[in-house]
DNA sequence: GCCAACGTTGGC
DNA sequence: GCCAACGTTGGC
């Protein structure tokens, strides 16, 4: 099993966005980095765990878990149009983009801030601490993924 | 709103 | 294939 960073703006979708949906399930469409789509088409798998990530806005953090549902299958809003997320140079017959499904899993008892993560030491390497780096899909380490639960779950102080 | 750090585009 | 210009990301 693999483990997952990614990234929402809560103003578009947020952590509790993916929660009302039917089955709290859904796409996660828009993907428009290779790196990024890389991730979730090659290594990606059903049973996979996330952290869901608030981005751009007042205070970014992790909200919660998500689950893998499904693995990568094209990214339809990239051959539509009317879609904020339209690439012309991908079609039905030679997609460009891919996306997966993910469940919501779990929400922490407390939010676990940018702040929050770079005061721990042994998250120093984590991605999402990186200067410059912003990838909106990344791969965690399962101590990585293990420390932010626990201060998500308030087992530790800080 | 600012701006550093990236990624992409396209002329040459 | 180089690289300047441009667009985007995302913390602050």
């Amino acid at each position: 099993m693999k483990y997952w960073l990614m990234k929402s703006e809560p103003t578009v979708f947020s952590f509790d966005d993916l929660k009302g949906r039917p089955g709290s399930t859904d796409s996660w469409e828009g993907v428009r980095n290779y790196q990024a789509r890389n991730y979730m088409r090659d290594e990606m798998k059903a049973g996979d765990l996330v952290l869901f990530y608030h981005s751009n806005c007042e205070v970014p953090g992790v909200a919660g878990i998500a689950e893998v549902v499904r693995t990568a299958y094209p990214d339809h809003t990239s051959w539509n149009p009317v879609s904020m997320y339209y690439d012309p140079k991908s079609t039905p017959q030679n997609p460009r983009w891919f996306m997966v499904d993910v469940r919501w899993k779990e929400a922490f008892n407390r939010y676990v801030t940018l702040t929050d993560m770079r005061s721990r030491p042994e998250l120093m390497k984590m991605k999402v601490l990186q200067k410059g780096q912003r990838l909106s899909v990344q791969p965690v380490s399962e101590e990585e993924f293990d420390t932010v639960c626990r201060m998500g779950r308030g087992l530790e102080g800080g």
